[in-house]
DNA sequence: CTACGTACCTGCCAGC
DNA sequence: TGCTGGCAGGTACGTA
């Protein structure tokens, strides 16, 4: 399901929302997720009124008075904003009702998402570890370049790592390997400065124009107003094998790098 | 430490 | 029609 771009969309699209509303309440209907929901989420959240929402890779946190919301989507999660008298269906686990009328409601049928009040996530293991955003100077070719060295891995699972770079999943490794040119199953170690220059330039290329073409719709994934994104139009490669490369028309060729579905073209990638 | 396999959970689709 | 296996956008953990 999302992946960086999906989940910026989303934020975009619920910050005007929810930033400045008070929380009247939240119902939680199946709290069994990746991590199990709080057992005081409703009363931690009651009251308070909630402030700015940002994003970290695919991470989103809201902050509140006291302490702060944090919401992963896993594989299959979306947000919605509803009115909140409006009956919930299968898998809406979690409802985050405000003074106004609405509700936020996380939705996600295979529970590999989150969403855990805590009192600081800066510091919490689950955003310890990650890597630089890859929309952010800090994210750039030398970086991938220097922290490459010695890795034996495929270059598409390593960039797919987290703590790598965040918020690069299946659909969007593929793509940006396309656009570089570079078979996904090279040795990470074995790129030069100016191949690692043009998968950072990619990377960042990719993402962008789809967050600015509203995510990636493949099956479930819907914005927060429940209009799908249109990026899937764009893409080059993911799900494509079989089908003649966009560049050159040669067959696109599939594997598995890392268990993950990969697709690429046998002439343009090097 | 790195690299790789597996597990978590549900829905959907192809194939029999 | 109905079952079964395999696969799906992510992440964490165990093992070598």
């Amino acid at each position: 399901m999302p992946e960086l771009p999906e989940v910026e969309v989303t934020r975009l699209g619920i910050a005007p929302h929810v930033e400045g509303q008070k929380i009247a309440g939240a119902e939680v209907r199946n709290g069994r997720l990746r991590l199990p929901v709080n057992p005081d989420f409703s009363s931690r959240l009651e009251g308070q009124q909630l402030g700015i929402l940002w994003r970290r890779g695919k991470y989103l946190v809201g902050e509140l008075e006291k302490g702060q919301l944090l919401i992963h989507l896993g594989m299959s999660g979306h947000l919605r904003i509803l009115p909140s008298q409006t009956p919930p269906a299968a898998h809406d686990h979690v409802d985050i009702h405000f003074a106004g009328g609405n509700c936020l409601r996380f939705h996600d049928p295979r529970r590999f998402g989150l969403i855990l009040w805590g009192e600081n996530f800066r510091t919490h293991p689950l955003l310890q570890n990650l890597g630089p955003e890859p929309l952010t100077p800090d994210f750039s070719g030398s970086y991938l370049f220097q922290c490459s060295r010695g890795r034996t891995q495929a270059v598409k699972a390593f960039l797919m790592d987290a703590q790598t770079v965040v918020g690069v999943g299946n659909i969007y490794a593929n793509e940006s390997l396309f656009l570089a040119g570079l078979d996904p199953r090279r040795p990470a170690g074995g790129l030069g400065p100016a191949q690692c220059r043009r998968l950072a330039i990619s990377v960042k290329q990719v993402l962008a124009d789809a967050i600015a073409q509203g995510g990636t719709t493949l099956r479930d994934f819907a914005r927060p107003d429940g209009r799908n994104g249109h990026f899937r139009l764009s893409l080059r490669v993911y799900g494509k094998e079989g089908e003649p490369c966009p560049r050159c028309t040669r067959t696109l060729a599939g594997t598995r790098i890392g268990g993950r579905a990969s697709v690429f073209c046998p002439r343009c990638q090097h």
